[in-house]
DNA sequence: TATTGTTATACTCTATAACTATA
DNA sequence: TATAGTTATAGAGTATAACAATA
């Protein structure tokens, strides 16, 4: 186990980590912020789904993922059709317009990171995406559960 | 320089580790959110400085240092002088109460991490936070900057 | 005239609760 | 009765612009 010191530190990466988060957001195409950008991200990365998992994936509440949803699908880049199997779901789908933002996305993506570490090896990207996931797996399931006791917060972010 | 599909990767976890700030932001006491925990850990670690230079540190707009600021004042937990040396600055301070609070915080932030991260050793969470530092280095100056081009978005987060 | 800081306004994101429709 | 999803409301975070006071 790590020693305390390194989880004050960590603790503060965390919070500072914001900035670079922010600044990626910044370059996304017109009418697409970063939510709507991570919906269409692991609507491509795991194909079509219910809202239900969407917001697993997402890790936030599904009354939030609904206005995100709703949010891309007025510009017609998903399409949300009634589930076979249950008239409560609806499946998600990527249009092909859908598609052409995601490209558009990458391309952006990319060139950003491209720009900002361009000194950086292939290697060290790749041990801090490795990391990330496991920082993520270790949290397990972060979204909010009921019942907190009444000297934490319940926040917004 | 790394791969592209390395970048896509970065993008995505950088999207989804909001998660784990959101989880470590719930477990803050009372009265104390996310930013205040920033301006007070910076106060701490840098010593008494002027607005300017927490909005810096912060990589968050003025305006927004501001509120943030006047959150944790009225608690008592920094006070505000007068810069002797330029009357339109104000000099911010910890009080006794702000560094109470603080230990506080730390203890929370590493009991969390500490039962989340069990199974990290203390070169894991050492290495990601280098990385995490790095990361951050490289992106540099994150605030917002004048003149935007009109394909881009100029977002809140 | 330029800079430091504050305030007003608007937008994004998230959580809780109440509600509808279906299982 | 329980579950999938939507909508209304509230709160936190940030950016831009307008403003006041001082340099």
């Amino acid at each position: 186990m790590a020693a305390h010191r390194q989880f004050e530190e960590l603790a503060r990466q965390l919070s500072a980590i914001g900035a670079v988060k922010r600044e990626m957001g910044r370059i996304l195409p017109q009418d697409c912020p970063p939510a709507s950008a991570g919906v269409l991200t692991l609507l491509d990365r795991h194909g079509e789904m219910r809202m239900s998992q969407l917001a697993e994936l997402l890790a936030i509440d599904m009354s939030v993922t609904s206005r995100h949803v709703a949010h891309v699908a007025e510009r017609g880049w998903i399409e949300r059709e009634p589930d076979p199997a249950d008239k409560r779901s609806r499946l998600l789908r990527l249009t092909p317009s859908g598609r052409e933002v995601l490209e558009e996305l990458s391309a952006r993506y990319t060139a950003t990171l491209a720009r900002y570490l361009n000194d950086w090896s292939d290697a060290d990207v790749g041990h801090l995406n490795e990391l990330l996931a496991r920082l993520r797996t270790s949290f397990g399931d972060c979204r909010p559960r009921a019942h907190h006791d009444s000297t934490t917060r319940t926040p917004a972010e």
